[in-house]
DNA sequence: CTGAAAGCGCTTACAG
DNA sequence: CTGAAAGCGCTTACAG
């Protein structure tokens, strides 16, 4: 049997409260009798009981607070998915998760919403922080007085957090063009279609991806970077321009959540002429356009697993005050061809 | 608050414990009244809390058997990693996990193992089956018994269990076909090395890609398929075999653990003629095969989420008396080039 | 600053 | 067949 408080508490010759109390640093317990009791459980090598903790902790109510940046699109619709799948999971242990949208990439909404939370008495947050010196500030404030954030899908520089969980951009980048090379056999002209690089991690990726081709794929050029919104007709538009100023381009890294209109200008403007296509993510239209061979490939980043990870680790913190080894937690990013697409599942 | 036992007692003016051996069927409670408590439950939708149960469970010393089919390789050290970190979460609840190594693919030493665990007042068990009558009949017999029994990496035709974890052979098989299409774009003379199809699932995944290259890929024969050993030297002589007998391979699928000598066989008779080669599982030597170009991709199974999972699934039934909703968990098979490789993790 | 007691929700000898 | 009581290990008012 592995040792306890009660265990410890007899060897101490005092109390079981009062060990928790020392263990814990919860005050109120004689400086000298304190540090004899921790020296006491480090030599005993005691490791609390993550159930026990979580049974008696049942009645404090604690709440988890997710905060995001947009309404909603089919990214985050998986990665709530996730958050929904942990808070089911640890339910029973009564802490309860509540997830807060937000209008797109409004920071002073965003900030609202944090300052709606804590007013809740959320006792942690996963938050998907929208790039401003305002959210930046308060999160530092926030981690500052120990109170536990994580960081969702989006990286923040000069920023303290709990914890990062989302995409490796700079791999995914590396690993972006590992593909983009082995399927044009290193000769491309490519057209790059970026989501808003006002998240830093979309940036990383490009760069992190121009990076590789320059120093590994002397055939490939980058023809043109260009950042597309989140819908149909700006995604259009953008695309279209891109295509008509950049007539050499045979391959496109395809970065945008509206599918169907930005095919529409790609093909306008090339007629039956072939392209290759590498795409992010896995929507139904993505999903689709693979499966009629209209985009080769596409690399995913796991969103539901994001969301569930995120939970967890706050979960982790609140019942055992652990904190991740290593903050940055990052989701694998696969490679994703049709014929990994289960149809069944479709 | 959820609903307890204590609550349910309450209303139907019984004590707890008598709700507990109605609701957990343990007998010792009259038929009518146990009826009564069942249908209360399902009124209130009771959800028995599961962190309470598996506090109150932990002085019964519950054990869990992992049984393997052989003395070790890369992949299942692997899976073992997997084990133990499940093992160490649950650890908690006083559930121990004992890992049982048997002699490579010797079916009468496995049955041995299995009826040794039993001795051992073992709770539940994951075993990577060995393909004979022998261990199919006692799984048979445990599954009958209503003893829980995962298939952990190896599933067997014609057996009961209460969940296989493992690939979705014909799935990676598709994968494997879809896969060699892009990287050959179409044309190739393939010679296929495989792990023994003594193991079914890997006789599906070969033939699930065959059957893919045949109503899809006109122009990708087949050229060999080979079932390659354990060992370097009798991979060595089957790869040597199968390159000779078929001077028209420009495309292999190596399937083998043994890395270095088939590669050397691979050599000798192509000298500097080139060939593409798409690789199965991870290992150190593949890794290193990757980054040097001998390997173009590799289709990875992450052995370390099966062993994980297994117990898990086995965790969930001990404690909560839950069976996976479906019996298949098919792991997830992932595409592997060498950008995917972390270097700095080597 | 400290301890005894009750509680989280489920389970299980034990007594009847 | 049934109930009261104690236990799993940690936490927390409460009394002193």
């Amino acid at each position: 049997m592995a040792i306890t408080i009660k265990k410890i508490a007899e060897i101490a010759g005092v109390s079981a409260g009062t060990v928790d109390r020392a263990l814990n640093n919860r005050g109120r317990v004689k400086p000298e009798v304190a540090e004899r009791i921790r020296t006491l459980a480090q030599e005993l090598n005691y490791q609390p009981n993550s159930v026990a903790k979580s049974l008696s902790i049942k009645n404090k109510g604690l709440k988890i607070a997710v905060i995001l940046h947009i309404v909603r699109n089919s990214f985050f619709d998986e990665v709530i998915q996730g958050i929904k799948k942990a808070a089911k999971e640890i339910s029973d242990t009564g802490i309860q998760v509540v997830i807060k949208t937000c209008k797109d990439f409004d920071a002073d909404y965003q900030l609202k919403l944090i300052e709606e939370a804590l007013s809740e008495d959320v006792k942690a947050m996963a938050i998907v922080p929208i790039n401003s010196p305002l959210i930046k500030n308060k999160i530092n404030e926030l981690t500052e007085n120990g109170f536990p954030v994580v960081l969702l899908t989006a990286i923040l520089e000069d920023t303290n957090y709990l914890a990062y969980v989302g995409c490796d951009y700079r791999r995914a980048g590396k690993i972006l063009a590992g593909l983009i090379n082995l399927i044009t056999r290193g000769k491309a002209n490519l057209g790059v279609l970026s989501p808003t690089f006002q998240m830093c991690g979309h940036l990383y990726r490009v760069n992190s991806m121009c990076d590789y081709f320059s120093t590994h794929c002397p055939g490939i050029q980058v023809s043109s970077i260009t950042e597309v919104p989140n819908d149909e007709i700006g995604t259009y538009m953008e695309v279209k321009k891109m295509m008509e100023e950049h007539s050499d381009i045979d391959t496109i890294l395809y970065g945008s959540v509206a599918v169907k209109a930005g095919f529409r200008a790609i093909r306008e403007c090339l007629g039956e002429k072939p392209v290759r296509i590498v795409a992010l993510d896995l929507s139904d239209d993505i999903k689709e356009a693979l499966l009629t061979d209209n985009i080769i490939a596409t690399l995913i980043q796991n969103p539901k697993d994001q969301g569930y990870r995120a939970i967890r680790i706050l979960f982790e913190f609140l019942t055992s005050n652990k904190k991740p080894k290593n903050p940055l937690c990052y989701i694998n990013t696969e490679i994703i061809v049709k014929e990994c697409i289960n149809e069944a599942e479709m």
